[in-house]
DNA sequence: TAGATTGTTAATCGATTAACAATC
DNA sequence: TAGATTGTTAATCGATTAACAATC
């Protein structure tokens, strides 16, 4: 009784964002006919622990053998199968700008269970026009589409200042998850999910460590003692 | 004495990465002619604890006022000084796709710190041709021009099988951080700053959450016991 | 068998959250 | 002053890393 089941708890973060980390490997080593692979030699290729590689695959509930390592094609359908990439989710993509159209683009999302079905956009000169053989709609279209279309996947790529009212519409039409490229944050019911692809975070991470590195070099001297 | 300086010790990535979205909350707040801010309003705003907030402050050395708050324009010169996105960095861009031609038009990056100079493609046809009023150059062009300009940032957008070269000619010329958005994982140096931005990661938490609160809304019944 | 590799239990580490004194 | 808010020290929580028995 005190052990309760981890799927209830659900897998970590930190895990999941590694699963495609392995996945993209896998695949690669399918190619050169490997049948087994060991903890060790993926925490290699990846800059990672084995025994932190381990622990990530044993979610999947792929059981490895001593001396052999995991068989390499189960191991990766298990993989695929917990991010639920063995299944295609449609999606609507609002705000056909820039960043959208390439997202529209994109061929690698098929292998990824993501399957963007329709494109909306508020400005009437781009609607109507094609992008990647997918037409963009008006966006007043997009809640009666979501409802009837049972769509649970927005990719918001609208500017910052339409993205909350663009969400609340999604969420009003009930919609399920949120994919958010729009530099803002968000404010939704806790049970909608909300995954922030925000390149604005992940550039601060690069240019706080930049900083930090060209003024460690430009001073290197270490001019403060401790005791 | 046996105190350390916080800064030897870096700020740690959780609180890099929510920076960003104070900064976005301040600005939008400051046309707002606000001149105090509380820790507890900004968590509200934002969805976090008020205490995580006021620890997160604190890295950047600004002192609040018990009873006001902080005054919002310091806060937000010393956020943005974390970041370094005080100053402009130039940036070379290889990969002139759509996702590649998608950040070079990409405007709010000049307040993000990033300034992309220059954009790179091995595709002879794309050479010579403009995004964004810049310039496609030959991709052998690239080691050249990093060590002539002292490009500091290097933007990968080329497809998955080029990752790894590309980033190594980088490297090679002397490029001091990478921005990865290829869907690879590059081996190189450990004095080399790598930030991933890539997609499926995120897209891989999303869709992994989704399947599981589809799931458990279809068989809500928790049809096994523990002895 | 010996050695390599797995899977699990325990220890460590770091971030978040709680408690609370200081202060305007 | 009383009350709100800060900043710091301590407790909790969760992820990573270490140790080690099991097994092929």
């Amino acid at each position: 009784m005190e052990k309760i089941d981890k799927n209830l708890l659900g897998i970590p973060e930190p895990t999941l964002r590694r699963i495609p980390k392995y996945i993209d490997l896998l695949k690669r080593l399918k190619s050169s006919k490997i049948k087994y692979i060991s903890s060790k030699i993926i925490a290699d290729k990846l800059n990672l622990d084995s025994i932190q590689v381990r622990k990530d695959l044993a979610i999947t509930g792929t059981i490895g053998k001593p001396k052999m390592g995991f068989e390499l094609d189960e191991l990766l359908t298990a993989l695929i199968h917990t991010l639920n990439w063995d299944n295609l989710n449609d999606a609507f993509l609002v705000g056909a700008g820039s960043l959208g159209s390439a997202l529209i683009g994109y061929k690698g999302f098929a292998s990824c269970g993501l399957n963007i079905v329709a494109a909306f956009d508020s400005d009437v000169k781009k609607v109507g026009t094609l992008v990647n053989e997918i037409e963009i709609l008006p966006v007043d279209k997009l809640t009666d589409m979501i409802k009837r279309m049972h769509i649970n996947i927005g990719i918001l790529t609208v500017p910052e200042d339409e993205a909350q009212a663009t969400a609340d519409e999604m969420v009003e039409a009930g919609i399920s998850a949120i994919w958010n490229f729009a530099p803002a944050h968000l404010k939704l019911p806790k049970e909608i999910i909300v995954e922030n692809a925000q390149l604005t975070q992940s550039l601060g991470v690069l240019t706080h460590k930049l900083a930090k590195k060209l003024n460690s070099e430009i001073a290197p001297i270490n001019n403060f003692k401790k005791f």
